[in-house]
DNA sequence: TCTGAAATTCATTCCTT
DNA sequence: AAGGAATGAATTTCAGA
């Protein structure tokens, strides 16, 4: 159950410490929060079982793996089912889009797309965006500034 | 330095692996990766160093820490250096905001954020976002769907 | 629920191949 | 660069408050 709200300040700290040091030995992070090692443990156990924490994740530089130039897609579909549901399902396909959102309103959605660089992205855009069935208008937005980054979620106090 | 491009097979198996687990002992990801805990080691701390693992962080559930309503707001600031600088500046202190990009074309901003509920983002809205100087223009769209979730970069190979 | 200590597992170094 | 053994830390469990 994700939402038995038995979470009180420590656990707040103790997410968000984790959220910036995810390999935090248990003592450091005992220490941080004001515990012992094994009442530490005891709550991330129970946080992590509580589905609170989703899993640990390296943070990887996406240059490194040539994928630093990033896009923002925003893309029409016919509004029908099937043409919808195609759509979607083509998207899982295609590694380079990294998320996908449907939305409400105009645009109907909105992909994030991760590539080495502009030709790769030339590449995609003609080889498998502008193929993609169902689909009545795409438009390519080039980030020229991040201006705030997401280094996870704002945890209150 | 990012590019040494050193990066073998057996490194980027040790990325894909700790994107997916940023715990692995050294001991599992050595054996997943076919190595033995030093020589494995020895490549983590070497990543790590170059700045190809930026660092380790958990994944939070949203809803638990009360951010469960996302939001993506297009915003059109005035083309002007000072406009622009302060509304970017103004963005930093609304923790409400967790991503936001500059963009080429239009729109000229687009926002990333997370609140508990409607509630909340209509009183964001109405206290934080419009009385932002400098903008002409704000569109709040809802997510009706994650067609394609953020599991990390692909990896090749 | 916490503490503190005991048992086990892991990280890390060093030396050899 | 990789493997293996040694050691010092950290995790994890458990008894008691």
């Amino acid at each position: 159950m994700v939402n038995n709200c038995a979470m009180d300040q420590i656990d707040r700290n103790i997410l968000r410490e984790l959220q910036n040091d995810g390999r935090l030995t248990i003592q450091e992070l005992a220490q941080r929060v004001g515990l012992t090692s094994s009442p530490c443990m005891r709550r991330v156990r129970q946080l992590e079982q509580d589905g609170v924490i989703q899993g640990y994740r390296a943070v990887i530089d996406p240059e490194a793996v040539g994928r630093g130039f990033e896009v923002l897609v925003s893309i029409e579909v016919k509004r029908d089912r099937e043409a919808v549901e195609a759509f979607e399902a083509a998207l899982q396909d295609i590694p380079d889009v990294i998320e996908a959102y449907r939305l409400f309103g105009s645009p109907g959605c909105l992909l994030r797309i991760a590539v080495a660089d502009i030709t790769a992205y030339e590449r995609l855009w003609i080889e498998r965006l502008t193929t993609l069935s169902g689909i009545t208008e795409v438009n390519s937005q080039i980030i020229m500034k991040r201006i705030k980054e997401s280094r996870g979620l704002p945890v209150g106090g």
